[in-house]
DNA sequence: CCCTGTTATGATATCGTTATCAGTAACATG
DNA sequence: CATGTTACTGATAACGATATCATAACAGGG
């Protein structure tokens, strides 16, 4: 029977608690000055005491930030799950509305941003590859519609976007291989189309020569950023006469497939083969044993880019920040030293 | 320098270009009796005209639909983008907040659910093993915050739930392979705690005895749902003098790990051995071939969710219903019929 | 003392929507 | 014809928050 639902308290209630306006506990609660400290402190003492939480979306329909809109494409798929809750989570916080959209429910993707634009957007979201689709950007434009690149390779000057640096994140992979006495080291690469898979590429390339190696060309194959392509890529590697002593792929799924190939040939993961992926999505802690790889923030990037989103959306929308997201290597069971 | 941002047009708006009072725009907007015909078409033109569509946010303010509050655990991690997605969408168009919170985040569960009853939710979601556990439904029941059951196995009389029919489901697909003309067919069960793994075990069993066909105990395994148990009920399985012709896995990871040993043997899949998962998460896609599985449609089951939790949020809560969400058998490259 | 300016606070209007209630017109009933 | 009883419609007031403007208090300069 003590099924009384405890209202949540208002604004009202805190400035009532403390002996004054609604106003100046808004204030209060925003941050804002002209507020004397002794009232500012009793203020936020009623905020405690009532427990009081401001309510976002009343606070948006004043405010009137407008609705955002995101994209996805099955691409990121993997990554899905923390795109969409970094972004939600910030919008629930921030109280503004999110569309999401399917970009390969359309014919084009220029069909889906349409679709966006005219549901009354004030800035979009747009992750690879829509982000470097020049005939979107300038569609969005025309429509007095910001955009935010969202992982993009290229953050254009002056658009807001948030982005990882894959060169260093391939740097520091195969820097941890070396680290580890890795010598023979081989490279799957992903689809050489995305200047992502270009980049890691390049990282890679690079480490190894910073580090005094050549690198042997036949230790580097093509995987098209795919489990099929990778267990290809893994057939090819670990049949070579001489076998790399660690594999890094430019992806979590060709490094799953290596794996797989690589059990079959009886190969025990890590004591006779190192394998190391890039992105941590979800099938990094599924397969067995445990990929090390490459972790993207990927939820606080999603975050970055509502806000920036929301800055955009606002009349007095200034040109916009670029947000680089700091990656972090995720050593668990797939890398070792090499055998002896 | 066409940056005119479109102000989106409100309720007052397409009230004016009918020339009616904004109350009955609202009333035709909801569907709300009492419109003359004529007035409600006139309405409903302007709103095409002016390409209206409601701010949820607004009319949440004014509804005063409070917060819902949602767990996730990281045991439906393959599945939670669209768990998510699902969810977030119904509370965009729903206009109400979500709330989520990862239960893992905790030292217990409780302490979870704890957090989003502090922080003023009308109601919650549980997805399993939560949704079964007595301590944090009574502690729930004792603040008066409703619970929605998601996915749950065992849905509770009188309490709002959305689930599917595990049993069902795992009679489709053993029916399925029946039907390829396979008859020495190998089943791979979850973790015999999970009340979900049960009834997939038994929804095997009594279509192989529908079938006239008695089960050999040699071809049941335990794979504890891992990618890691998958590959050890793999090894067994494969390694019989006589091998089924298919296998049935209780979810897709396991049903990955026997592609990849399968793989490892030499085995061409389908051609040699049919391999069935259940769930479809991403990596019945990521895995080659693609996996034959049962598909649940989570994204409508966590909106369905969203939609009970607010019934049960209103003041005038009722006991609320039971959905109960229809499975599909999604057919891919992974099965076939069994070698002549 | 007035004048001007700054800082702190509150009153009121407003965001877009819906709940509530009052009012009108039409129609049926006695 | 008087009198309900409906079906319809609109005026007004909320919801919880903030923007805007007005006001009060006090300071310093003339």
């Amino acid at each position: 029977m003590s099924t009384q639902r405890r209202q949540a308290p208002t604004i009202h209630d805190v400035a009532q608690h403390a002996g004054v306006s609604s106003m100046t506990a808004s204030r209060v609660v925003n941050g804002y000055p002209h507020v004397r400290p002794a009232v500012r402190e009793k203020v936020e003492e009623a905020i405690k005491a009532l427990g009081y939480r401001p309510n976002s979306l009343a606070r948006a329909t004043r405010t009137g930030v407008s609705q955002i809109g995101m994209l996805y494409s099955n691409a990121s798929s993997s990554n899905l799950s923390n795109y969409l809750m970094g972004a939600f989570r910030q919008a629930s916080l921030s109280g503004c509305q999110l569309l999401i959209e399917p970009s390969q429910a359309h014919p084009t993707p220029a069909q889906a941003v349409q679709k966006l634009v005219d549901a009354g957007v004030g800035a979009v979201i747009l992750p690879p590859p829509l982000c470097d689709d020049a005939a979107i950007l300038e569609a969005l434009e025309k429509a007095g519609v910001g955009a935010v690149s969202f992982a993009t390779a290229r953050p254009r000057e002056g658009a807001p976007a948030v982005f990882i640096d894959d060169f260093e994140g391939a740097r520091m992979m195969t820097q941890h291989l070396l680290d580890l006495g890795h010598v023979d080291i081989a490279f799957v690469r992903g689809d050489p189309a995305h200047s992502t898979a270009q980049l890691r590429e390049k990282g890679f390339r690079e480490t190894m020569a910073a580090a005094g190696l050549t690198v042997n060309e036949a230790y580097v194959a093509d995987g098209g950023f795919s489990y099929r392509g990778g267990l290809d890529a893994a057939r090819h590697l670990l049949g070579l006469r001489r076998r790399p002593s660690a594999i890094f792929a430019a992806n979590d799924d060709m490094a799953a497939a290596i794996s797989a190939v690589a059990h079959g040939l009886g190969l025990s993961i890590p004591a006779d083969l190192s394998i190391a992926g890039f992105d941590d999505t979800s099938v990094a802690t599924t397969v067995w044993p445990e990929l090390t790889t490459i972790r993207q923030p990927i939820a606080d990037m999603a975050a970055s880019a509502v806000l920036l989103a929301m800055d955009l959306a606002r009349p007095s929308a200034e040109p916009g920040g670029h947000v680089q997201a700091q990656l972090q290597l995720i050593q668990r069971a797939s890398s070792a030293p090499p055998p002896a």
